[in-house]
DNA sequence: AATGAATGAGGGTTCATTCAT
DNA sequence: TATGAATGAACCCTCATTCAT
């Protein structure tokens, strides 16, 4: 592996376990076997990676989840639901729960730096449309766009709200009970 | 005012906005107009004064939602909808929306401190066993305990992640959609 | 006991065990029950108590050793034997041994505050004075004033390194061994 | 010169002037003129350099002392007397009689820290064993290994005392005084 | 004779970053 | 591309002492 990918490796994985700020470069560059000279080379700051992590998880997200699982061909409900699995699957083998990569970035950092509020921001403003998109779809278009917005916007708030309990209470069966009580809502 | 108070006054306020990696404990004496040896005097750690930041919260929804709000002798429809105004009220005024203070904390520190982990979990418990009585009165006594229950973590969760998407979009008609969804819904 | 002497006798125990440096002013006030008030009422700081301490020392060494052992009505050997018996009595009960109290006063601060040095002085040149005359006796005054104070000074450095040699080694039978010797070759 | 050389003579000469408590890490950069974060890249820790610049006493003490003086292919009674200068010779320029680097650690440390104490036992158990060689050899062998270690002890014993003298005293004749009995008794 | 709140300089240490090579 | 030495501001915290009461 090349040491830009180990870096961002490590810092991804980091930023994920700890957190923005109990992350220090040292710890990335100790977790990637790198050395400060090539950190600097591939990255302006530490910022920097972090916003590349950032653009990682996005492009994770739009290959798995948007083009893939959401554009599938198959019924809004089915594609609603194997959106629930993908989430659900990528917590479930934790030891520990270290919540949502994106929604632990939102809280610690989109109050205190702009440019990662706007990253993050389009991020969960995409997702927002790609579920509003299967919600039009499953009521028929008996819905106005702005009805499916907003109901998109509560499925993204009942997903996220329900990893930060996972976080809290380190209890998987929350996310699991939520996430079920999700799907029979559809 | 006191310096122990306006020390936790100031921590709570900064810790809240900035969170608590931000917050150097320099920041909390300039805002508190106090100086280093009183910190410590009141205060063993800059965790300390978080823990009773913490505290205080606790108390305050004691006091206002749990012994007030939820304990008071009106319809559990009511009670609950009193709820998410005296949410909804903490949030419409601020020009930036920093989010909930109890869940900004879970996701910056339940995983890096056991202590702070325990502690959020305590408040988050109490909550939700308080929203679940409510919620049984609500279903005239036609579901489990444990029906009610993960009813709760769902409105619990779906409260924190409107929070969290108001955080990262700024936009609070987000808030008032999905609060009036969750209203719909009861 | 009265506060003033609660803090000389935790200050002594606390600077006995610990040095100097590593006792703080929180440590005596905590090992004598006392507040800061007290402290200060009867000291004007630190390096008073210290000094105050040293001189406790002092007082004890004039009224047991020079006064009480150097100073009985035996023969010159039994009068030093006795002495060393005296020093090695306060060593072989304890569990740590912290060395000699004076011995690690001098080495502490004799070079670091004038003050220190000169009571410090003042206990050893008393010390090696009175065993000098015993020496000069022992002798049968075939010695020279000169030459009787070298040998004093000789016995105080071979006691008191064998003291030294006692704190890094923690081994009690180097003191009684080198003890010996001393005894021997009165 | 080096940084990393540079604050270890800086350090070494700190610490054995005024002892290890009374040195700050901000001496140590001013007398080296070097920063902050050089110091950390060189050393983990204020006691990190300590222990380093014992080591490079030990190392100093094996090559001229032990490797040196006490295996020169000379009498015993020569080797020790050459001992005695060479201890003699590092005190008799002083302006101010600082003590012995190693003793002045024993007392300060060796209590507090059991790092400290370990490694300067290890100093002292090798000169131990180094001196009770040629007393071995000076007594023709008449002496047991046993006898031997405790005469060993005692001559350590009577110089680490005899040089704590002199730092109380500030009177270099002590010094010679004492290591001229030493010398007659060989 | 005693209290305990207030002071602020200084302690050791970590940080993200830059520089010379 | 890559190295690792150098930078210095900032981190949290402890210290001996003073002050008002």
């Amino acid at each position: 592996m090349k040491a830009k990918e180990k870096i961002m490796t490590a810092t991804r994985d980091l930023i994920y376990q700890k957190g923005y700020h109990e992350t220090s470069i040292r710890d990335i560059l100790a977790a990637s076997d790198t050395g400060k000279g090539q950190f600097y080379y591939y990255f302006d700051s530490k910022k920097a990676v972090c916003l590349a992590v950032i653009r990682s998880h996005m492009e994770e997200w739009q290959t798995e989840l948007f083009d893939g699982i959401l554009s599938a061909d198959i019924p809004a409900k089915e594609a609603l639901g194997q959106m629930l699995d993908w989430i659900y699957d990528s917590h479930k083998e934790q030891e520990i729960y270290y919540g949502c990569p994106v929604g632990n970035l939102i809280i610690e950092l989109s109050v205190v730096d702009e440019d990662f509020r706007a990253l993050l921001l389009e991020l969960v403003s995409e997702w927002s449309s790609q579920i509003k998109q299967r919600i039009l779809e499953l009521a028929d278009h008996e819905l106005t766009e702005e009805e499916a917005k907003v109901k998109a916007n509560a499925m993204i708030a009942e997903i996220q709200g329900s990893i930060l309990l996972l976080k809290v209470t380190q209890d998987l069966s929350i996310l699991e009970n939520n996430f079920q009580m999700i799907r029979t809502n559809l």
